[in-house]
DNA sequence: ATTGAAGCTATAGTAGCTATAGCTATTAGG
DNA sequence: CCTAATAGCTATAGCTACTATAGCTTCAAT
């Protein structure tokens, strides 16, 4: 049996995370020692390692969830977790889209810039001004990072 | 003068997000009508604009706040301006990386689901086990997702 | 026995908004 | 002129996914 702090440094997790998994109801409530503390097997190692995984990979919490909970059905269909798999997929596709019409129009910003005074600064005037951007470039509102 | 729903629809920002920025100091107090309704000038279209414009190339609201204090003072070097845009710039590079790493291991999940059962899913089975994947993937954390 | 590390709970804070409740002001139509 | 719909107002809470803090207890080692 793992200590949270062990547990957590197995998996690349912070402890108050572990913590904060468990009251979201994302991992069981831990067993406890004499003492009050949490204990953890080897299952909980694989479990907390599992979304630590998926989180790398950008999925929420809530599609780590809904894999979680279909991975405890190893009979069940894995179409489920095959759309979630791609809906990340795509998600991330246009990211990288967006991301790339971004690193461009910086590129060009910072390029313009002549090194002179405000006045004149490209990169002030650029983003005062969106009709000197080449692309359509629009940030990916309201959803994980990854 | 516009009131602030005038406003927002030409800058494109939501009316509740004009009242935040004017909350936390992104936006100056605007003046009121008699009735205690906002009033903007052009000025103030141009400032949101300009807000806008950065967010949506991912700019920090904190890089904002900076770029607008540059933006209000001509005569100074832009090299601060300058040197946040970079910043920016790398900071999307990096993400830019990063994602496209998820992309390639999202990919080859999919592509090696063969549409079965959970138990054999690889979906499944690579979200449980790192070693599976080829890239050393791991998400952007804590910054804008732009 | 004592000290330091690690654990516990509960609460608040982070970014950047968005939503809700309950009110008032303005405007268009009849 | 009156009314009803729309738009505005404030204040507060909620969202994701944590992270930090305070103030306490337990554990391991000396």
């Amino acid at each position: 049996m793992l200590t949270i702090g062990k547990l957590g440094a197995s998996a690349g997790v912070k402890v108050p995370t572990i913590r904060y998994y468990e009251q979201i109801g994302l991992l069981p409530e831990a067993e406890r020692s004499a003492g009050n503390q949490r204990l953890y097997s080897r299952k909980a190692l694989d479990r907390l390692a599992f979304i630590r995984h998926a989180r790398d990979l950008g999925f929420t919490l809530e599609a780590i969830r809904d894999l979680l909970s279909l991975s405890d059905e190893p009979d069940q269909s894995c179409a489920a977790a095959d759309a979630i798999a791609k809906a990340q997929l795509a998600e991330v596709e246009s990211r990288l889209v967006r991301l790339t019409a971004l690193k461009a129009e910086l590129e060009r910003m910072v390029v313009q810039c002549a090194g002179g005074r405000i006045a004149n600064c490209r990169v002030i005037e650029v983003l005062g001004n969106h009709s000197l951007c080449t692309t359509d470039h629009q940030h990916p509102e309201g959803d994980t990072p990854a």
